[in-house]
DNA sequence: GTCTATAAATAGATAGAC
DNA sequence: GTCTATCTATTTATAGAC
């Protein structure tokens, strides 16, 4: 049998790891192989017998990431609650999966930066499933006549962006907070999961006029 | 004299372009410093005449982009005009600013990704006043009544990363809407800009609750 | 100021032993 | 599955001619 039993699937997981890390840290083009290997405790020969090549290992983790994504807001679109409890939803959702990959902010922002240059179509499938999820709970809360309609990637750019900022800058904070600057400092997630719930919330019920 | 003539300074800013385009498209270790020289139609050697290396010319890109919008942010700020109409001169500089400089956005957040390995202690000077600005206009809106209090530092990531975002998704969102997803297609700046406007007014308005 | 040529280091990927 | 050794290509940076 060729299927890896469990200490093979185990350096794969470290393998992963090692290289969420590193993708995050210093992005695609500057994410070393070998440095990858040395963190996973293996050698860069290992990676090649795991992985096709450095763009597969990246793939794998980036619909890693969009996946989970996907799977959350589906399932809250899908659900029976009202469409304000499932705005609210969505953006914890989002936040949760973001804080449960530290990688997560990082390759995002990294992504955003280059146009999606490494999104392949199954990243692209995600993507569009999740914003159409979110527009079907606009649209349930535009027939209930509780929302306003909004533009649908406006929305999820205002809530996303802040999102990935927040949970990216949580090191650059500090140090512009030593550098002087006012209120850098610390921000509790839940404070700014609930700030945006607000935020999102008052777009949609046409508050802000 | 070594001073640098006419011609000389043509081919500093045309490496300076070229420089931006490519350190925004590939980020700073995917920066190709060949291919820089041969965008400005020049060679390697050049780059380092005017030049001290790959990262002293990463850094005066960067802090011109935080310097425009420091300049922009203080003045502003230190205007006779009133809180309100400072908070949307603020949102329409950051935007405008970035605008000017295609490179911005991406190396934005490519930066913010990094946790601001590049940024030297100028930049974080830049920041700090940046920063510094805004919770000056913040305060004044407080003193008179019109505002509540808000962290500077959340409020600026709710604006400035959605701002980042729609620059520097223009292409992407494009392909996505190929790819079918809804409302991806092109929003103009004004429309963002107005948003966003509103969005931070809202705020600070305490419109939200 | 501008070029060619090259040094010196680094990195993705593979061969082949165990 | 895991390793060492190595090939090959790329890349930052510099020497030196014009």
């Amino acid at each position: 049998m060729s299927r890896p039993r469990a200490a093979d699937s185990a350096s794969r997981a470290r393998i992963l790891r090692a290289a969420a890390a590193e993708f995050a840290a210093r992005g695609y083009a500057g994410a070393n192989v070998d440095r990858i290997a040395r963190t996973a405790r293996l050698n860069k020969a290992m990676i090649y017998y795991h992985f096709t090549s450095k763009a597969a290992l990246y793939h794998e983790i980036l619909n890693d990431m969009f996946g989970a994504v996907r799977r959350q807001v589906v399932e809250i679109a899908q659900s029976p609650l009202n469409p304000q409890e499932k705005v609210r939803r969505y953006v914890a959702a989002i936040a949760g999966e973001a804080e449960a990959r530290p990688h997560f902010p990082p390759i995002w922002l990294r992504e955003i930066a280059e146009g999606g240059e490494h999104i392949d179509k199954a990243t692209v499938g995600y993507v569009r499933d999740v914003l159409g999820a979110l527009s079907s709970i606009i649209d349930e809360g535009v027939r209930a006549a509780r929302f306003h309609r909004v533009n649908p990637m406006v929305f999820q750019g205002g809530i996303i962006a802040p999102l990935m900022f927040f949970f990216a800058t949580t090191g650059l904070r500090r140090r512009l907070a030593r550098g002087g600057a006012t209120g850098a400092a610390d921000i509790s997630t839940g404070e700014v999961v609930a700030h945006l719930q607000q935020l999102a919330l008052a777009q949609l019920e046409g508050k802000l006029t």
